[in-house]
DNA sequence: TGCTTGTTCGCAACTCGTGCAGATTGGGCG
DNA sequence: CGCCCAATCTGCACGAGTTGCGAACAAGCA
């Protein structure tokens, strides 16, 4: 996304206001590389403005994505993550603690791909999961329990199927 | 996943019983290709068992993926889908009807991906996202609105900016 | 047939967002 | 500088999707 400044000129230029909610949230965002979801942008802006409400975080991440200032990604079934950065690429997400880095692919060729049959394919999106340097170091687990262990009920009496 | 006959004499095998709720879900996923949502399972099971309850059905989802005998996708925010093809694939799916289709890349080079760095990934997804021949010919409308437009507060008297 | 567990049900609770409507406020104008 | 009004913000209810819980049920085995 465009700079703070840049994007005060071009709310104003579509007739929106700038409030210093928005303009947090510009700052907030800018430069930020974490790919932040909704909840972690309204925790840290409560910070800087407490008393900023939930409503008005989402809805200025839908603005900006709406204009195409910011990408909004869904990875599982989780909650949603912003990125200001609009420009192509993809990701990989640590399963264990959720850290989301850019990763650039040179060219990704649909051509070698079967079965895309009839469909107008207007995006292409490559998500890699593993874990991140510092997960592994400290054996935080996989998410995926051991399967069938998990699923054996004279393994551990278990309460549901969870 | 195996047939219905296999996952019978696999889940006693793991001391687990077989109810007709698990035979009639093991009958509408093997070879269902459509990746139905758990939703859907539960209204066609509603069709064949009235009564069946939609937590049993998540239940037996669940355990199945915990089996490794379905796979769970999930594409975007909305529900998760399911599938019983549990081959390395990938897919296609249309931002319109949410059709879902496979998808076979020959081969994923992770090793021309910048940003991997230590990383160690263990599953690579990739979904292609565009408009599937019916939706195409019918007209049916992306979701993405014409940005902009639905920003600017004069263009129609928006309530919110949602 | 009876017993022991694993299962099923139904409903409350939870997470992530959105719809709504009344209270506020940015900012163009006199 | 102060007004006015549309654009915003906020708080809360509501909705979709999914899971926690505990009482009622029922496979599978003796
Ligand atoms: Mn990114
Ligand atoms: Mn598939
Ligand atoms: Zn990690
Ligand atoms: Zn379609």
């Amino acid at each position: 996304m465009r700079s703070p400044t840049d994007l005060t000129a071009a709310f104003r230029a579509h007739g929106l206001k700038l409030t210093p909610q928005r303009q947090l949230l510009f700052r907030m965002l800018y430069d930020n590389a974490t790919h932040p979801s909704a909840d972690a942008l309204f925790m840290a802006a409560s910070a800087e403005m407490p008393g900023i409400s939930r409503r008005t975080v989402y809805q200025t991440l839908n603005d900006l994505v709406a204009m195409g200032e910011l990408r909004q990604i869904a990875i599982g079934t989780g909650s949603a993550r912003f990125d200001p950065n609009v420009d192509d690429h993809h990701h990989v997400v640590c399963t264990a603690c959720g850290e989301m880095r850019d990763v650039y692919v040179d060219d990704v060729d649909l051509a070698g791909a079967a079965g895309l049959d009839g469909f107008d394919v207007t995006s292409t999106d490559i998500v890699f999961r593993g874990r991140c340097t510092r997960c592994r170091r400290r054996g935080r687990p996989s998410p995926s329990t051991s399967a069938l262990a998990s699923i054996s009920p004279s393994a551990t009496t278990r309460k549901d199927q969870s």
